[in-house]
DNA sequence: CATCTGCTTGGCTATATTGCCAAATAGATG
DNA sequence: CATCTATTTGGCAATATAGCCAAGCAGATG
């Protein structure tokens, strides 16, 4: 395989926009149900400011999407394929000293 | 659902390991067979330090494992699971504007 | 055992990210 | 239309990340 630097960027770029806890919990969150930003801000006590910037690298990503109905803005995951690789993420936790049981073997 | 710090930034630390072009060119290439350091580093054109910190990144993640041989050291993929984050990374870049075929429609 | 090769670690600089506050904007309401 | 509420944007400070070079270390080789 060759490195295209700008192919494994654009892709590194979706990939960390779920690459933080804060977003990560919204991913999951907007899985279950469509969420307006005051609600998110309430689930996480963080600033309203860095909650709506935290959804905004999400949407740039395209992993979200958002609606404004009157003067609330509703977020809601557009890619629930995401969550596939949560699964993983939870065998690499369960596994970390074990083997993998979704994974190849390896001392 | 409840925000519980702890849990998410253990699970985003895993994902921010791949959230890089040159640790996700890695992945990519070590699911295909193992590599040692130096033949990594020739396929990015980077310093080898540079190569050798991105590859304990992945390993302090658990997503790859080394086996030293000889005064070489070969990563392996530990974790091929990750892979199938990649089909949905794939599905967002290609519908940014149009529906995500695996993925609920949002306008 | 001196040296070479392959790799890792330490240390530094440049850059990116996160989170807050303050200010701006947009829709709703009196 | 003044004001309130919900959200976004700008700007700043603190922290984290990425890359290089130099130095260290471990196994192989002469």
């Amino acid at each position: 395989m060759t490195y295209s630097q700008q192919h494994f960027t654009e892709r590194a770029n979706i990939i960390k926009a779920v690459a933080h806890p804060v977003r990560l919990f919204f991913v999951e969150e907007l899985s279950q149900q469509e969420r307006c930003v005051c609600e998110l801000t309430a689930l996480v006590s963080l600033d309203i400011s860095t909650v709506s910037k935290h959804l905004s690298v999400l949407k740039n990503a395209g992993l979200v999407c958002d609606d404004k109905r009157g003067n609330q803005v509703f977020y809601r995951l557009r890619t629930p394929c995401v969550l596939n690789f949560l699964n993983c993420v939870e065998a690499v936790i369960n596994n970390s000293d074990a083997e993998l049981t979704c994974c190849t073997t390896c001392k």
